[in-house]
DNA sequence: CGTTTGGGTAGGTTTTGACTTACCGTAAGT
DNA sequence: ACTTACGGTAAGTCAAAACCTACCCAAACG
């Protein structure tokens, strides 16, 4: 799976607080840094630091615009972290359920 | 949504490089400390912490089996994350997509 | 009982990484 | 050309957290 290490990439960069938060800012509509800086308890740089993070991690890319840049989210990155959540999920919940029968058989059998 | 915190929660958790190869194995089969702990770089102890988080952050349960205690994966707080990054990815695919029709009309009409 | 096995917690160290200020390049406006 | 706006990078600080060893408790087994 190509996709794994941008899942887990992903996953990492989503691991921050604030990230998340400029993550879901930029979900909600495209915006430039100093948009984002605006409103967030850090720094401008700060802001441009993260970026860099979720840039490198698959989930957000950038237009020039003048003088500005235009970040957006990047569906192929979430589109990886969502399918590798969703593979855990499935493997998970059979498992769990495994073990549960597994479980209920061995009361039973007391 | 009361399942938001919990979906912060184990986003946060999972932004650990270790603790997400023992989510992983847990995934994969329910197992005890000591047997997660062999095969991992850290030792028990670490394991324990790790788990220690992963459990506060809703993504894994333990049951006791005589000395042992048994970790599996709790759906709810697993599902709760793919709630959450499946209601972003979908706000995200519509944005992305207007953007990209803006900068496409941009372009036209130039 | 003593011993072994499993596992959580305490205390301390060390590494990671988030944040700041300062600086520099670039594009646009006057 | 000068100035202003935007934004990335550098260097250094500081706090969070990952990790270790040492310790203690609980359950099973001889």
């Amino acid at each position: 799976m190509a996709n794994l290490k941008s899942a887990l990439a992903g996953l990492s960069a989503l691991g921050d607080p604030t990230r998340r938060e400029i993550f879901e800012r930029v979900a909600e509509r495209p915006r430039a840094v100093v948009d984002l800086a605006r409103g967030l308890p850090v720094s401008r740089p700060a802001v441009s630091q993260h970026l860099k993070v979720l840039k490198e991690a698959g989930l957000v890319r950038e237009v020039a615009d003048g003088t500005r840049r235009i970040y957006h989210i990047d569906p192929r990155g979430v589109g990886a972290m969502r399918e590798w959540l969703d593979r855990h999920w499935r493997g998970a919940l059979a498992a769990f359920q495994k073990f549960a029968d597994d479980e209920h058989e061995k009361e039973r059998s007391k």
